[in-house]
RNA sequence: GCCCCCGUAGCUCAACGGAUAGAGCAUCGGACUUCUAAUCCGACGGCUGCAGGUUCGAAUCCUGUCGGGGGCGCCA
């Protein structure tokens, strides 16, 4: 928010440096000062003077932090106080800029205030990424696992937009395969007419699937049957094809449920189905091309990585890209859809695929493989790697061993939950609002555990952990959005015209801007290395610091002046809470 | 055998190579006739798994090691 008058003080440091003889860096880097209820920047040169010393032009005898210091002061002391600076200090080898409250202040609410629902955006880069996430199977359960997926791609994507990029949302469908033809085979031999109920489709499915898992298990003589219901289907019976429609309708509308309810949407859905031929097609040209061995009838299609690219130590190792019997696999699918989206987005700057960790490698494979095939946009694949959500005790989630918390089941108990909470809480409210925040506070609860967290962690699911509605969790800061609202409508809904302050501010209120200030920059963090952790915490400070400053400061019963300026720092205050939740896809409501 | 991830307070997690390693939960003690107490204040709690190395400076980077998890040809 500072930074022209950063660089022209970083112009006059290194310029100061250059005048003393003492060999300046290229550049300077500014953070915070990290002391609560401080405003300004700090820089340090213990890098200049371990550089100095190097060189063998430092003062003998004196150690590098002392250097530092000295340089510090020296720096001070030539910079004087610039314009817009409150005071400059030398503090044990930094440069502490304090900024001038009065005018720095009204720039960040000013800026706030200006901005509004864009307020931490980042101007436009001019790239379109694309981002493929959820990718669920249909004819199968939607459990907390896959849950995981949907709210990462989801914050990710609007994260991206937030920091200037134009994002396509893409699925990614598994519509085809065994688990579909054993679903069939269960549904034809034991549940031939029947219909999902219309608010359970995903559950009636998954446990349709569950089912035929286990009567397969059980009774292995009839994996005949299925064999022989994957050969009609191969043939495109059309009996089968048609039924396979039909069934797999239900599946999506149960996904668009769960998508609307996450606030989800996508902007482009692919289908295995509609990759499958193109993909065998493909594979035959990679035999053509030599970059697929056909070991047929004996093996597989593999693809040697390690040989083709002359590595001696096992890297990429080989993969199978179609069965020996002529049918696909992932890698047969994966690799047509990679140039379909180059085909549908010849501009992406990134085409960034959320899949879970345990696939590294495999998407190192099919990555490495489009770029031997000569696709010159093969640099532009990233793979999003997130770690797993398992149960207590390293219990991996599976429908085929029924060790799941299905994601109905969560979303019912966290919003049951919260109902519980506004019931006495505030138990004014009208029916309708309660439900709305009782959604909104539950499945936040949901999105921020998630979110607030390294991608690379495991998350082991608990119950209680993942509805814990107290300390670091969506409730607070939502709660700290409640608050700022109520002030603001007790105010009358009007905020007044741009001001400086007159008083002098307390140290909860310079903490509070303090925070907002920082948004922009978690915004860029979080884009730059796809993790909305940066936001959740970001998040945090703010509703922490409102929060204090809420304690501490009154904004109606004082001042008129005083008032004045508080109402733009709790609406400045609000937008960046509200546009923040937006970022990690949780609602902010007004009342709760 | 090769590769990847994790290891920080009793528990769950933060911390851009930088100032005194911070939160929440739990435990104990306080604050509501006040803009909503889903809040706030205080106390307690640490050899950042271990050992080396790089650096002016390491929880952070490198090497090794221990512990846990995961991945490695016809699963997805």
């Amino acid at each position: 928010m500072f930074e022209h008058e950063l660089h022209q003080i970083t112009t006059q440091i290194l310029k100061i440096l250059a005048e003393q003889g003492i060999p300046a860096p290229e550049t300077l880097d500014w953070t915070p000062i990290p002391f609560s209820g401080t405003w300004g920047t700090a820089t340090n040169f213990f890098r200049v003077a371990a550089q100095e010393a190097r060189a063998g032009k430092a003062p003998k005898g004196v150690k590098v932090p002392q250097r530092a210091q000295q340089i510090a002061e020296m720096v001070a002391e030539a910079l004087g106080t610039p314009e817009g600076f409150q005071k400059v200090e030398a503090v044990r080898g930094y440069l502490n800029l304090y900024f001038d409250p009065a005018i720095y202040s009204r720039r960040v609410l000013d800026t706030a205030l200006t901005e509004r629902e864009r307020f931490g955006h980042l101007p436009s880069r001019g790239q379109r990424v694309m981002v493929e996430y959820s990718q669920p199977n249909t004819h199968k359960a939607f459990h907390v696992g896959h849950l995981r997926n949907v709210i990462l791609g989801e914050s990710v994507c609007r994260i991206l937009e937030a920091a200037g990029y134009d994002v396509v949302r893409a699925n990614y469908i598994g519509d085809i395969g065994l688990h579909v033809i054993k679903w069939l085979w269960n549904y034809i031999n034991y549940h031939n007419g029947e219909e999902p109920p219309a608010e359970e489709k995903i559950r009636w499915m998954g446990d349709l699937y569950a089912e035929a898992v286990k009567r397969l298990d059980e009774n292995p003589e009839l994996e005949a049957e299925v064999r022989a219901l994957f050969a009609r289907w191969d043939a495109r019976d059309p009996e089968i094809v048609a039924l396979w429609e039909k069934t797999r309708q239900w599946s999506l509308e149960g996904f668009d449920q769960v998508y609307e309810r996450l606030g989800v949407h996508f902007d482009r859905v692919y289908f295995e189905s509609e990759v499958e031929e193109p993909g065998k097609e493909l594979v035959e040209e990679m035999i053509a091309k030599g970059i697929a061995t056909d070991e047929r009838p004996d093996g597989p299609v593999v693809v040697h990585l390690d040989e083709l690219l002359g590595l001696k130590k096992e890297t990429y190792r080989s993969y199978v890209v179609l069965r020996s019997d002529g049918t696909s696999l992932y890698a047969t699918k994966d690799l047509p859809l990679a140039i379909l989206k180059f085909q549908e987005y010849p501009d992406l700057a990134r085409s960034i695929y959320v899949i879970d960790v345990r696939q590294s490698l495999y998407m190192q494979q099919i990555f490495k493989t489009l770029e031997l095939m000569g696709y010159p946009w093969a640099d532009r694949l990233y793979h999003l790697a997130y770690e797993v959500v398992n149960l207590p005790g390293n219990v991996t989630m599976s429908s085929r061993e029924g060790t799941v918390v299905l994601l109905e089941d969560l979303m019912r108990e966290a919003t049951a939950r919260a109902r519980a909470v506004v019931e006495e809480k505030n138990p004014s409210l009208d029916d309708e609002t309660k439900a709305r925040v009782a959604e909104a506070v539950g499945m936040g609860a949901i999105k921020y555990t998630m979110l607030a967290r390294e991608n690379t962690k495991i998350v082991t699911f608990d119950w209680d952990r993942a509805l814990d509605f107290n300390g670091v969790a969506a409730p607070y800061i939502q709660y700290a959005h409640v608050r700022a609202n109520s002030i603001l409508r007790k105010a009358g809904g009007q905020i007044p015209e741009p001001l400086a302050p007159t008083h002098e501010l307390h140290p909860a209120e310079v903490e509070l801007i303090s925070q907002l200030a920082q948004l922009p920059e978690a915004v860029r963090r979080a884009a730059e290395e796809f993790k909305p952790l940066h936001i959740a915490n970001q998040a945090y400070d703010i509703a922490k610091a409102f929060n204090d400053f809420y304690n501490q400061c009154p904004v109606l019963n004082t001042d008129e002046h005083i008032t004045a300026f508080r109402l733009r720092l709790v609406a400045a205050s609000k937008y960046a809470l509200a546009n923040a939740l937006r970022l990690l896809a949780i609602d902010a409501p007004e009342r709760m």
